[in-house]
DNA sequence: TGTACATCAGTGAACGCGCGTTCACTGATGTAC
DNA sequence: TGTACATCAGTGAACGCGCGTTCACTGATGTAC
């Protein structure tokens, strides 16, 4: 009669991981093809479920859709900081712009920033807007602190810097000619980590 | 039994005018809630008529979708030459960035630029490519001749501040916090148009 | 000017379909004794 | 160890709904003579 601490631990673990794949799949899929583009059905049977079960892991698709899009962001948010402090200013900065302004950041849409590719969607869903901004935020402070030291004003340049590769991203993908996406790419990128003097 | 050249021109005029009104109401819905977000049924009620008549315009959703995202972005390239011819480099540069960058272009999503907005959505419809890249190219090169001549390089700072406009209207709209929003939209503003020297 | 006819922009019922969500169920897993 | 029972993660049929699209129609407008 009386509950037990861990009952069924096998289980429980079990639907964790379950919840992951589910998030995982979602991840994938919401950014390949919006979140409006795909329904809870393609969603499960990715994670190699039922639709059925959904509903017992999240309570509508609404819920999924900005937790997963909060945990994507804020995993970017924590990568980025993990490289500042691991590889150092310099080179996590040019890292970071390189990665995020390559071509295939720019074509891998299904495993690409949340900001340029479900940035649009998220903004109409207000309710997803606070952990978004959390990381938002983390990521500016990560990027000022990679800027040199000795240029005044490195947040400001870092939320211009942000902004300048979220867009470049949103603009490389709507272009139909490669040459001019690679020239938005090109652009950005020496702005941000301006080539060194010979 | 003959051809006319001209038969019904009055009614012919009005379904021109239909038209217009169609892809008007289609272009503030499209951009308050996205192109997957709105129903042919609301964009004929929008514009004033039953649903059933929209076939008679467009062939499909689809098609009022890429010619009016088309439509909008090549109306707003062409503002911006316009304004360039006659107010000037310097003026026009200044109202552009301060109009993009503007807490009003910020909110009003349904009369905001369609790169923001509706970018990441028609990434995915490639048949739409063409004419908005045309319409980048020919943003670029208006702010690329309202950049000062001295510096160098006016293409490329013109690539990268497109990218900072249209990444900070993105960012902005994501924060929940007003104050941040604001220091995205002043970042990006400065980076664009540096403030005179005293 | 008047009348009969042709055109066609716009109407609204209907279609098949896929969506988000619910729910009675099943069957594997863990518990009690 | 063995057996009876409880739990609950996952199943799949079913729901009401709104979507994009089709189509037979109506009625206002313009044409022919």
């Amino acid at each position: 009669m009386q509950k037990r601490e861990a009952p069924m631990r096998g289980s429980k673990e079990q639907k964790v991981e379950t919840r992951r794949r589910i998030m995982d799949a979602a991840s994938r899929l919401f950014r390949r093809e919006g979140i409006d583009g795909v329904g809870v059905d393609a969603v499960m049977h990715q994670a190699g479920l039922t639709h059925g079960g959904f509903y017992g892991h999240f309570p509508s698709k609404e819920a999924l859709a900005a937790e997963v899009c909060a945990d994507s962001l804020a995993r970017a948010a924590s990568r980025w900081e993990t490289m500042r402090v691991e590889r150092g200013p310099r080179e996590a900065l040019s890292r970071i712009v390189d990665n995020y302004l390559s071509a295939a950041h720019v074509e891998e849409s299904e495993r690409s920033c949340v900001m340029p590719t479900l940035g649009a969607e998220l903004a109409r869903r207000p309710g997803a807007h606070p952990p978004l901004t959390a990381a938002i935020r983390s990521m500016v402070e990560t990027l000022a602190r990679c800027l040199p030291r000795r240029r005044a004003a490195a947040r400001e340049r870092a939320l211009a810097g942000l902004s300048c590769m979220v867009g470049a991203v949103v603009l490389a993908r709507l272009s139909s000619d490669p040459a001019l996406s690679d020239e938005i790419l090109a652009a950005a990128r020496s702005t941000l980590v301006p080539p060194a003097p010979p």
